[in-house]
DNA sequence: ACCTGAACACCGTTCAAGT
DNA sequence: ACCTGAACACCGTTCAAGT
């Protein structure tokens, strides 16, 4: 069927590097999520043995915080262009623009949060970000203080993401009608309430039943206001 | 040495049941982490072979799934013991109770908020919270609206966790000095001086470098509060 | 310097077999 | 009904050996 030469003839393959690893492991976890990147199928990916991988890096975690800092460099290469004005009052939207940025980075690489809560706090690249994250709040006028509880309370929300939690259309069962969604309302009567709210109000969204974005920004304003009459009231 | 008669006498062990089962499996999290959470050592601790456990639960995921359940339970005891007024104004007070309560669950068993991140939403004890949650929110005259915005908002700081995604003193790199610490406070400027000042206005926080339930409550507070400007708002 | 084969100590899980 | 032994298909990783 095919013409299986790519192994013999050419080149061979270009050669491993540290470089070439975590690129490959940031495609593989794009398409196929973080349990698929293991070093064997990484190295299969590459043409060589999952032993060949250690001699460009020293194990599997240095590969996790590899691609934590790739993502952290995309993130800053993108928000680093965006050049808003960020004086006084306009902080709040300095932060905000920024914020949104990362997230539409995150967007492309739905394993990053996973990865990012365990060793994001390495990454000289998230470092960075939250450095002139920083900045922009002492740019606005923003205490030492004031700034370190900020970052604190946006959390990853900082960062551009905020778990899911609360996904209540798994709770249901799916399956059950009837009976079964009777004794749902009495049991869970206020989220019952709220279902049937929702659903009467825009039935098109029970499918999603949330619109992300909006909840995501809903959440980030409400504390970028908090934080904003806090910095007026401290600078007054 | 020791007589080994537990395994030779009386009635050879306590049989095993789904409920043995989870109740060790948070036991082994509690102690050794998620990591030291397998089905060989989950058995091993129940007296019994891996390969029983299948018997009385269908596999690893159905442990986790019933682990984030218990713990679920675990914190519904306690918030349903709490009995605050919540009519009105009283919601928040009410909701930050609850919540706190629900925090120091959490503390004992530092291993559930990896646990609730991917499974949550099917615990029907976690739905259970969220919706006394939901409930408290309506009794202050919360539109559902605007109450599930606030749950979204809330996200997983609702249990009473945060990511500690931010945990800058890991990123310094340790051992560095003199060249290094200028280097660093060059290329982080913002992130140099914050610490700087930190270290100058508390010396003793250095070590821990926040205090994280205060920046918890921080953080809650002033999602509590805008929530609250945003009731009172809709409610005239 | 760069890569590999064979091997080790782990996983979760299946399945036929025991009591 | 409840439990188990042997076995399978995976992991990450080491180490001596190849070019």
């Amino acid at each position: 069927m095919h013409v299986a030469a790519d192994a013999e003839v050419g080149p061979a393959r270009a050669p491993l590097s540290r470089d070439r690893v975590l690129r490959a492991a940031v495609r593989i976890a794009d398409d196929g999520g973080l349990g698929a990147l293991t070093m064997r199928r990484l190295a299969e990916d590459l043409g060589a043995e999952a032993m060949s991988l250690y001699y460009h890096v020293a194990n599997k975690d240095e590969v996790l915080d590899g691609i934590a800092d790739a993502v952290g460099r995309e993130i800053n290469e993108v928000v680093d262009a965006l050049d808003v004005p960020s004086a006084g009052p306009q902080w709040k939207q300095a932060v905000r623009r920024r914020i949104l940025a990362a997230r539409e980075v995150l967007l492309r690489h739905p394993w990053v949060p996973a990865v990012f809560e365990t060793r994001a706090a390495m990454s000289p690249e998230i470092l960075r970000y939250h450095d002139r994250l920083l900045g922009l709040m002492r740019d606005g006028g923003f205490s030492y203080d004031l700034a370190h509880h900020a970052l604190h309370a946006l959390g990853s929300r900082a960062l551009g993401f905020s778990q899911e939690l609360f996904t209540p259309a798994a709770g249901g069962g799916g399956a059950g009608d009837g009976d079964e969604l009777a004794d749902l309302a009495e049991r869970l009567p206020n989220l019952a309430g709220l279902l049937e709210h929702i659903s009467h109000d825009d039935p098109g969204s029970t499918l999603g039943w949330c619109d992300d974005q909006e909840e995501f920004e809903f959440g980030l304003d409400l504390l970028l206001d908090g934080l904003d009459r806090l910095r007026e009231r401290s600078s007054s």
